[in-house]
DNA sequence: TTGATATTAGGACAAGCGTCCTAGAGTCGA
DNA sequence: TCGACTCTAGGACGCTTGTCCTAATATCAA
């Protein structure tokens, strides 16, 4: 693997674990196994390595929307593998919240520039679900708002999940929520 | 009003805009306007005017609890009376999410000390809101469930008004979970 | 007024931060 | 083999961090 590749890869592991703001550089450069000067090669500041570790996360979350879409054989199908995140990543939500939801808050608080492009996780999300939701035939309207519904009920489950430690609770909401793709 | 709990409101303030991780000691001193040393003079550790925060926190909370006790008639009136919060703290919740939710989750990034202590803010609202289920009639089953599954819902609707903005979401969500109430 | 106690200011401290620089090692086509 | 380029190490830099210390001032009971 690219040595650049390592680093984000290695950033985006701990900017989800510990927070942006918590993370050093040097943290970062000591668990890949480099020095401080060879990752400032790589990148030259920590609002760059941000940058890169949001480009790498929107770009996974596509493969992964597109493997959704292949894999899923009707919108329904496709809805569910996205309330299944919350069942397969489980006890990382449980120890470190919703890598998204976590990010965008803190760099909303932070007044950060790239809260923005962080928020761009969300959008990804919520236009794919729009877009299962009109294929089911409703109205664009009623589509929107069950995207953003469906991406509000994860946070909440991820949140308190987090906060009480307790993967019955995720696992009972995502169960919740499959059942709720069915009556649509 | 004293000097110390000048600080801890201050800092509360602080913690809750930008972070606990990311706001100072220097910070703090210099908003409340006195000198870093002085500051030590009452606190001597960031981890003790945590602890102080959400002590305050807690106080505050269980202030206003009792504030609805007294002036909801019904339980269904008093459980309003906490999704109300979203519209009633709608302007900072856009700008800087729940100060419940986002303290516990970043405080459990940090595995911090003090991180539960944080989450008996959460189980504060809980069992109060468990027991005004309770008094509807339910079971303490349903009750529990009930009162988890709002704080998830009021958690999301933060975190997705956070993200996006956008105060009509919040305020839709809050609509939507009066209407809730009002099924039960 | 005296003396004890509470409060304040201000700077020293070691460590860590993000940033930047230089020097050298590795790589590879010409 | 040469030269150009990429990559790497390591430390200097100025600054901020949390912590701690000392000395001065305010307060107030005896």
């Amino acid at each position: 693997m690219n040595k650049k590749e390592e680093i984000i890869q290695t950033a985006d592991k701990l900017f989800y674990e510990q927070g942006y703001e918590a993370t050093s550089f040097q943290r970062i450069a000591d668990t890949v196994g480099i020095s401080k000067g060879n990752f400032y090669y790589h990148f030259k500041s920590k609002d760059e390595i941000l940058d890169a570790v949001i480009d790498f996360r929107l770009n996974k979350t596509m493969k992964m929307i597109n493997t959704w879409q292949v894999e899923g054989n009707t919108p329904k199908d496709r809805v569910k593998k996205f309330i299944n995140i919350l069942v397969v990543n489980q006890d990382k939500i449980i120890r470190y919240g919703c890598p998204v939801g976590t990010l965008s808050t803190e760099l909303s608080k932070l007044s950060h520039s790239s809260r923005e492009k962080a928020v761009g996780l969300f959008i990804l999300f919520k236009d794919w679900l729009r877009q299962q939701f009109i294929n089911m035939g409703m109205s664009e309207r009623d589509a929107e708002d069950n995207a953003l519904y469906l991406l509000s009920q994860s946070q909440g489950a991820a949140t308190i999940a987090d906060a009480f430690q307790s993967a019955e609770f995720l696992k009972a909401e995502a169960t919740r929520l499959q059942n709720w793709v069915d009556t649509l």
